[in-house]
DNA sequence: GTCTATAGCCTGATAGAC
DNA sequence: GTCTATCAGGCTATAGAC
C-alpha cells in the first residue's frame, strides 16, 4: 500500500489545521483516491507504455471525469512527479532490505542489487521513468536526487565492507566501481526488458547471469595490487 | 547518404518497369525525397524523444503539407519501419567494419562492439528505437530479424577465433557468452544514453570503462576447465 | 505530386454550476 | 469534489481538385 502525498500538499498526514470537525476522515479518503489514482496510472504505463499515460484514460478507468482528477494532480507532470518519487522510494527500500539481509560485503552487495531488481522486473513501467527517462519533458524533482544519493551511498558502503573484508582490492573503494556496478545491473535489466519483459527476476537468459557478472568484480579489483 | 527505399516499393533502384520515356531521373528524385524525409524524422526523434515524431512535424520541416508525405509512406509506421531497417544495416556495417579493421579475436570483438557503440551515440534516437523498443505498437519486420542475426554470426565468429587463439576458454563457444557480451555493451550504451547523451563515445564516465569490462571475459570463461 | 478541406479522433487544461 | 461544457490544440488519415 503506497502512503504517499501529494508533491505540494501542504498537510503531512492530514492533521487537523483549519477549523473543521474530523477532518482526519475526509484527508485519509483524499489520501486513497491519491493512492488509487497512481494505481491506475501504474496500470496504464504497463499497458500503453510509459509515454502513453494520459489524464483521460485515468480518469476513464477511475469511473470519473478527467478535470475532476485536477482535485488532486494539478498537472499530469505531476503524477509523473509522484509516481517517480514513490517508486525511487520502493526501489531503494528494495535495495536496502535485500543488502540487510545478506553477509555484509560482496554478498550483500549483489543480495541487494538482485532485490532491486525483482523490484524493477516487477514494477516495469516506473522503473522505466526512473532510469530510462522516456519522458523528454519530464524533470525529476531536485527531492529525487537526494534519494539517489541514498543508493549510492548504500552500495558504496557494501563495497567498502567488501574491501575491508578481503574479497575486493582497494581500487573498489573508488566512484568508478559503483558506475562498473551500476552498468552490471543496467545491463542485465535493459536485456531482460526489452527481450523477456514477462518474466520475473531468476528466469530467462539475463537475470541469472548477474550473480555470476558480481562475482567477476574480484578480477576487476584484485587483492595483489599491480603495477 | 542513406540509400534507402520504401518498405513496400516494388522498383528496386529506379529500372524502367513501365513505358514512361526516362523514369530514372524521376526515381532517383523520389528516393532523395524519401531520404530527407527520413534525415527529418532522425531530427525530430533527436529532439522529441523517439515517441515524438509525428507526420505533422516532419512535413513542417520539409516546406509540405501532411498529406503529401502518404505519397511517399503510407503510414507513421512504415517510417519507424524504414529507420529501423536502415538503422540496423547501418549498425551492423559500423560493427563490422570495426571488426575487419582489428586483430581477429578478442581484440575484434571489442573494436567492433566499440565501433558499434560510437555509432549508436552518433545516433541516439535511432539506437533507441533499435534496441530499446520505445513505441509499443511498432514491431519491426522479418527482415529486421535477419539482419538481427547477422550481426549474432558475427559475434559468434569473433568468439570462436578468441577460443581458437587462446583467448578464452572452450565455454566461450556458447550462446551464454553472446548474451553476455550484449548486456555489457546495452549497459555501458544504456548508462550513456541516460547520463551523459551528449558526450560521444570514448568520453564520460561509462563507455571508457568497456573495453576494461570485455578483458574480464577470460575470467568468466577460463582456459583451464574446472569441474 | 502537390494542394485544400475535412473527418474523426485524441489530448491537457479551465470556467463555472451544483 | 463532482459534474457539464468548452477551449485550443494536437494528431493520422482520406477524398478529391489541380
Amino acid at each position: 500500500m503506497a502512503t504517499t502525498r501529494s508533491p505540494q500538499a501542504g498537510t503531512p498526514t492530514g492533521a487537523a489545521v483549519d477549523g473543521s470537525a474530523r477532518p482526519d476522515r475526509r484527508a485519509r479518503r483524499r489520501q486513497e483516491t491519491i493512492g488509487e489514482i497512481l494505481d491506475i496510472a501504474r496500470d496504464v504505463m504497463t499497458e500503453e507504455g510509459v509515454n502513453g499515460l494520459s489524464l483521460a484514460e485515468v480518469a476513464r478507468r477511475l469511473g470519473v471525469q478527467p478535470p475532476s482528477l485536477y482535485k488532486y494532480f494539478p498537472s499530469l507532470m505531476a503524477i509523473y512527479d509522484a509516481l517517480f518519487l514513490v517508486g525511487q522510494r520502493d526501489n531503494l527500500e528494495a535495495m536496502s532490505r535485500g543488502m540487510a539481509e545478506a553477509e555484509p560485503g560482496l554478498t550483500a552487495l549483489i543480495a541487494g542489487l538482485e532485490s532491486s531488481g525483482r523490484w524493477c522486473l516487477a514494477n516495469r513501467a516506473v522503473a522505466e521513468l526512473l532510469f530510462w527517462r522516456p519522458v523528454p519533458s519530464f524533470n525529476p524533482s531536485p527531492e529525487a536526487f537526494a534519494i539517489s544519493m541514498e543508493m549510492v551511498t548504500l552500495q558504496r558502503g557494501a563495497l567498502a565492507d567488501a574491501v575491508a573484508r578481503g574479497q575486493l582490492g582497494p581500487a573498489a573503494n573508488d566512484e568508478n566501481a559503483i558506475y562498473l556496478v551500476s552498468t552490471l545491473i543496467t545491463g542485465v535489466l535493459t536485456q531482460a526488458f526489452s527481450n523477456e519483459p514477462e518474466l520475473p527476476w531468476g528466469e530467462g537468459r539475463f537475470t541469472p547471469m548477474f550473480p555470476r557478472l558480481m562475482r567477476l568484480l574480484p578480477a576487476a579489483f584484485p587483492l595483489s595490487a599491480r603495477a
